[in-house]
DNA sequence: TTGTAATATCGTAATATATCGATGTTATGA
DNA sequence: TCATAACATCGATATATTACGATATTACAA
């Protein structure tokens, strides 16, 4: 555990993690790609399944997928032609409750 | 307060707030309006200071500024020439507190 | 009133992103 | 082997975003 973890008021981010930071969260603005987050907080989910409750082709959610798989907000594996993905990033389902918070 | 507040599991938001989500985090997806809204987290500031900070000609903070407050993240007061921003949107701690925990 | 400081807006060019149809890949079942 | 299901990638186009210089607005001070 770092130390910035238990201190109430860090110092502000280096310009790189600031581009860090916006990459991901740019990543994120999106809406089926916040929608497909709040699915794989429930379990894991195929393509399929994913584009089906987005309303959208597998083709798009595949490239939604893909874009969140790069940022390692996203994993996947493999069983034979399917392809579960689920979430990678323990800090997204923080990140969410917040977004919901705020939405809701 | 709202039932939601207090459940641990919420329904799943709508598409339409998805996207007022998705318009919200765009915004703040870019490297200087993050290192504003960190400044701003701790005191007001005028367009200049904010500027200076972020190492940025006047009129592009003043740009980022205008998006923020657009989408009702900031607020500003004018006292003379001066026009003092701050933090309009309560929820933005907790948000900029999970992303300064997932990056630094 | 005139000049200047502080901020805001405009036009535009460069770059990035979103979407779509078409095509490619891989695994399975007939 | 062959057809198909599930997923991924490609190429092209439309749209959005970014950054910049130039110009405009507003308030103050000399």
């Amino acid at each position: 555990m770092s130390i910035a973890t238990t201190s109430k008021k860090p110092t502000l981010l280096d310009l790189e993690s600031l581009e860090q930071a916006a990459a991901c969260l740019k990543v994120l603005a999106h809406p089926h790609r916040l929608r497909i987050v709040q699915l794989l907080l429930q379990g894991r989910y195929t393509v399929g399944e994913l584009a089906e409750s987005c309303g959208i082709p597998s083709h798009m959610a595949s490239e939604h997928l893909r874009l969140m798989q790069y940022c390692d907000l996203l994993s996947s594996q493999r069983d034979g032609r399917r392809n579960y993905y689920k979430i990678a990033d323990p800090h997204l389902e923080s990140i969410m409750d917040c977004i919901q918070n705020r939405f809701e």
